[in-house]
RNA sequence: GGUGGAGUGGCCGAGAGGCGAGGCAACGGACUGCAAAUCCGUCUACACGGGUUCAAAUCCCGUCUCCACCUCCA
């Protein structure tokens, strides 16, 4: 079996030859820091979060590079509209935008570069691009360095999309550029801008242009050929396109595999202009755990449109709570999840190993629930044992796993207290009403679950003895293992 | 103008020539003192019009609708 990836240079599936053989290197775009993120900036980095696990579990060793754009024109406006500086509006909207990694179960990627820490990096290879004949300095004084999209002939190749049919931006400022469709590397410092914003250079002080950085970090931490680039289907053109044009042209041979992930819409449109907040991870984070959000996203494909909406998230997450209740009355600990691929259903591998197939996956993990289920209904508690084990490592491999300490609500100490608090006085009226159901008292048995679901608990009756939970979710005195 | 993507049941969402993905909801049944959960069952669709084929949601032609990108949007 091989995985085979969706390339969107060659636009198939093909098989994932990696160029170093038990290795994989991969490049995501990660997020200029400019504002708060939202579920459709946090998708990309659950859906190669999943791309990253599944090489992992595969057994290749993963390099995973996934960079921070922390200078750039909407930065400089959006902190000059909150009045603070740029860096600290910057790494302000960094922390944030990890804290939405985290709520998510995103694993960091084996390491996070800033743009603001490669400036030598990109002027080394603007360099190059400049001695090579694919780049020039403005002849208007301005500092500005543009790459010549006429000198790369195959400048285009990766949207297939011929230069001169390429729209004439309307609002593009011609300046010093020989081409209108140039792009800059290099950005002159103006005197509108901070002093803060700008590096030296061969062609003065400046800033970067933005596709730049890309080359250059990928370049220098997964060298000049690697495995995978990703990134949101956005940014294939013209970042991606300007990144392998900069890159090739420079003499390196850059990316392998192009993969893109699609969007997230709202009321059919694209996510970000007039939104406002409300679709903020902390915002959607009020109305549904981490978790729940996360399988909301990877139940769908990588390269399929989302439609968000709450009622299907909600459902998504009642999708989600099945699988959860059947792994709590398994009672299987993560002891019995097999770490790999042997721990596997065939079908799910194969589901997996055909582009991230996540939707049939899923499915493949609610046949389990199922079948775990009719055996927990036989009574056969060691099938539903052995059951759990492969949920669990299909969880584990979506980064699913309810058990993963990695979940940042999975027990704050004060949570623990209270619900230990709470679990003692509970107890006392649940022997009350265990009294009166034995005495066939149900009357009272009833109006003391009444009481109690009066002030916010559920009870409910198991197998095992009843159980509370918060009505609106949360704390529980089911035990995780 | 150029380059791509999408239209599936009450809803979400896969699949890509025959063997009904899955989830949510609904309804019926089992279990339960009652609930809840769970199990079993029911409802079974592919934008529209043609065509190819023994067989089309899937291939071909045409039409309609929607969406994305075209120089700094994940």
């Amino acid at each position: 079996m091989t995985l085979r990836l969706y390339d969107t240079a060659t636009r198939e599936v093909r098989d994932f030859v990696p160029l170093v053989e038990g290795r994989a290197g991969l490049y995501v775009c990660g997020l200029t820091v400019q504002s708060e993120p939202h579920v459709g900036h946090v998708r990309s980095g659950v859906n190669f979060d999943v791309l990253r696990r599944w090489l992992t579990a595969r057994g290749l060793d993963v390099t995973f590079i996934r960079n921070v754009t922390d200078i750039d024109d909407k930065i400089l406006a959006k902190a000059a509209e909150r009045g603070r500086p740029w860096f600290a509006h910057a790494q302000a909207m960094h922390r944030d935008l990890t804290a939405s990694y985290a709520a998510l179960n995103v694993a960091p990627p084996t390491y996070e570069p800033a743009a603001t820490g490669h400036v030598p990096e990109m002027l080394e290879l603007i360099g190059a691009l400049v001695e090579r004949g694919h780049a020039y300095a403005a002849a208007d004084g301005s500092g500005d360095v543009y790459f010549d999209v006429r000198s790369w002939p195959s400048y285009g190749e990766l949207t297939r999309q011929s230069i001169d049919d390429m729209e004439a931006a309307a609002d593009a400022d011609p300046r010093g550029k020989r081409d209108a469709r140039d792009f800059a590397l290099w950005k002159g410092h103006k005197p509108s801008e901070p002093a803060t914003a700008s590096w030296p250079s061969p062609w003065g002080r400046g800033r970067p242009g933005w596709h730049i950085e890309c080359s250059a970090m990928a370049g220098k931490y997964l060298g000049e050929a690697f495995d995978i680039h990703g990134g949101g289907f956005d940014l294939r053109f013209p970042h991606h396109e300007n990144e392998q044009a900069q890159s090739r042209a420079a003499g390196h041979a850059f990316a392998s595999y192009w993969l893109h992930n699609a969007w997230i819409t709202t009321a059919g449109e694209k996510m970000s202009k007039s939104l406002g907040n409300t679709l903020s991870i902390p915002r959607i984070l009020e109305r549904v755990r981490g978790i729940e959000l996360r399988y909301y996203l990877v139940a769908a494909h990588y390269r399929s449109h989302v439609e968000f909406s709450f009622e299907a998230l909600d459902e998504a997450a009642a999708g989600f709570r099945r699988v959860e209740g059947f792994l709590e009355r398994a009672g299987g600990d993560a002891t019995d999840a097999p770490a790999g691929l042997p721990g596997l259903p065939a079908a799910f591998v194969a589901a997996m190993d055909d582009d991230l197939a996540t939707p049939a996956a899923v499915a493949v993990l609610h046949d389990a629930v199922r079948d775990g289920n009719r055996s927990l209904a036989d009574g056969d508690t060691e099938a539903a044992r052995t059951t759990a084990g492969q949920v669990r490592a299909m969880l584990d491999v979506l980064g699913l796993d309810p058990a993963d300490p990695a979940w940042p609500s999975a027990g704050g100490s004060a949570d623990d207290a209270l619900v230990a608090a709470v679990d003692a006085l509970v107890a006392g009226m649940l022997e009350q009403r265990a009294a009166a159901r034995a005495a066939k008292d149900f009357a009272t048995a009833d109006a003391i679950r009444d009481g109690i679901k009066a002030a916010g608990i559920e009870v409910t009756d198991t197998p095992s003895g009843p159980e509370w939970s918060l009505v609106d979710g949360a704390p529980t005195n089911r035990r995780e293992d």
